[in-house]
DNA sequence: GTGAAAGCGCTAACAA
DNA sequence: TTGTTAGCGCTTTCAC
């Protein structure tokens, strides 16, 4: 039998909980005591296991802790790009939550791929974490072929809300595309062009059938426009600055993403019109830039702090309890009017002069 | 003595290796060797095992491999704020880099704050993340009272470059200050204003010599402007804002952050200037808006992405080798040249015309 | 090629 | 109030 040598603040591997225990002269049970004060410890115990954790630089090994447990006090949060800005923010807010209350986030991107998005909450999976937080790649969770099965709690934040399987929360998209299009019509535009990255998910849809709603009820029987780009910024761009040649060209432009607003913009940068005189913008989403650079960029926004903070209170109730309903909770959008939607008044001063 | 039940797909808590093996009518040792393939397994015996875990939707508990093998396959990644373009990148790099090999990250944001940043990094510990990627709160990482001992491979990245306990990354900031100081002379800029959230970090006290080194190695015996805001945006807004209204306004402004940045274009935004005509603007990282609205934002700015993957090639490194010297790697900043910085001519002829 | 069993570092039930 | 000890689920000698 070999004896185990008691490690030191400067030995290799870290020193464990027996080390302390035999340093304070108590047990180990003593020290997990101090350590999680679940159970009363005399005074001078107490005092001698603190000495012992400061000399050895001893700190908790949380895998152990967590194995013995069956809780790693971990949330996996899962987003489809970090590269989004309010992918970005999300995460931001759940670390922050997270923090608060010891827990840690293990952060993942999914690429907007099902198949990557199952492989990576795999290993989410085999790390144990207590729950997940996924902004999903598809409007289908969950049915992949390679998709794990025992999910711990999961709550699907902004895309496929209607999944009966999930708490989901999300914004009320059709109201988004129903008030920015409304907006505009108020303004005195009539010809409104809807951008979207694609048809992919049901969000654009809805905000599409949102905008859809408002040109309808309105007496002048307009026409709906909708331009379809791609997921990337540019391939936005591209489908505006074709738009925009066209001879019927649009007052206004409605974008339905983050990156179709940037898009958009650059797109509108680049011709020669003058803007927001002959080109009107309603983005979507909020940035700091929004509000840097003349015009201002007016645009609808998701409360996206109101999505991390009710997601990740959802997610714990889940956590916490037992046989719940499965609880799907919309959350209203932001308007924000800045510079870059106002009436088309200079546009069509332009064109009756030359006709 | 209890009989341990066998956990099948549906039972609440997952699978155990122990259900696969008695599934598969192995022992728990040979259903390990199929999993980490570690040594030979009779083609039976592995067909046998497959089924199961297939049944089973067994996923290996990787916690308890964690702790049996002493290492986590996950990394920690501190940053000081996420709500920062830059450092969002960074996680975003990481990430991608994990995934790749397997691994996790876990992200925590310091706020800036050395005391904050030191609990964070404590709690990674106590999870044994097999490395640490740390921008550092402050230049004197690991100073504060409370900070853990007995660090695990760590690489500093961005900031404190200098400390000599720790492998680093870091842009060459002296040589970004000089290069967008020369760039703004070479325009014909006489009164270029350096904007800094501070003089708090070593980076931006870096790039203000390279300015005034700069501007000293000019004949024209000019002065150097510094102006001070604060960490946030609005607080470098307010400083610009001020700086502009003075009887002898600059004709360029210099910002030395990405915050800084944002914060100038928000100053010159809301004041009549034209721009950029009347003042010109060199900022610092890159973001896309840079190159949405019109002036398309110059700015000189951090190849994060070679940031990121020297800074994970030095810590795998270190995670993997004995006795290294300790190395620090300085890489060259980016200077992108695009409208909002011009030849400070229209703003002297307006001049001209109101003597 | 495979099984039995020890043990990673911790917590909790049971005794004392 | 405290010590002892049996595992949490996995990997890995050591036998066979």
């Amino acid at each position: 039998m070999t004896v185990k040598p008691t490690r030191t603040a400067g030995s290799q591997r870290p020193p464990t909980i027996r080390d302390v225990a035999i340093r304070a002269g108590v047990s180990t049970g003593t020290v997990s005591s101090v350590i999680t004060g679940l159970r009363p410890v005399a005074e001078d115990s107490r005092r001698l296991v603190h000495a012992a954790i400061d000399e050895l630089g001893f700190k908790a090994n949380y895998m152990a802790s967590s194995l013995r447990l069956g809780k790693s006090r971990t949330i996996g949060v899962v987003v489809p790009n970090l590269a989004n800005e309010f992918y970005a923010s999300l995460v931001r807010h759940y670390e922050k939550e997270a923090a608060q209350i010891g827990y840690e986030v293990l952060v993942v991107a999914s690429g907007e791929d099902p198949d990557t998005e199952a492989k990576r909450i795999g290993s989410l999976i085999a790390r144990r974490v207590d729950g997940l937080l996924v902004v999903p790649a598809d409007d289908d969770f969950g049915s992949v072929a390679a998709f794990p099965q025992n999910l711990p709690p999961t709550v699907l934040v902004d895309r496929n809300f209607g999944n009966p399987r999930f708490d989901a929360v999300a914004s009320d998209n059709f109201g988004a595309g129903k008030a920015g299009c409304e907006l505009l019509l108020q303004l005195g535009h009539r010809e409104i062009t809807l951008l979207t990255p694609g048809l992919f998910n049901a969000n654009v849809r809805e905000r599409i059938e949102g905008y859809r709603a408002a040109i309808r009820a309105t007496e002048g029987g307009l026409r709906d426009r909708v331009v379809i780009g791609t997921r990337t910024i540019d391939g936005c761009r591209a489908a505006v600055e074709q738009e925009l040649h066209r001879p019927d060209p649009p007052t206004a432009i409605f974008a339905t993403t983050y990156f179709a607003t940037i898009g958009a913009v650059k797109a509108i940068s680049s011709t020669g019109l003058r803007f927001p005189e002959e080109i009107s913008l309603l983005g979507f989403e909020h940035s700091e830039w929004m509000t840097a650079i003349r015009p201002y960029i007016s645009a609808i926004s998701q409360a996206f702090d109101q999505l991390a903070t009710e997601s990740w209170r959802l997610l714990f109730r889940r956590i916490g309890g037992v046989k719940l309903e499965v609880a799907h909770v919309r959350l209203p959008c932001l308007v924000n009017i800045r510079e870059s939607a106002r009436s088309p008044s200079a546009r069509e001063k332009t064109h009756d002069k030359m006709p």
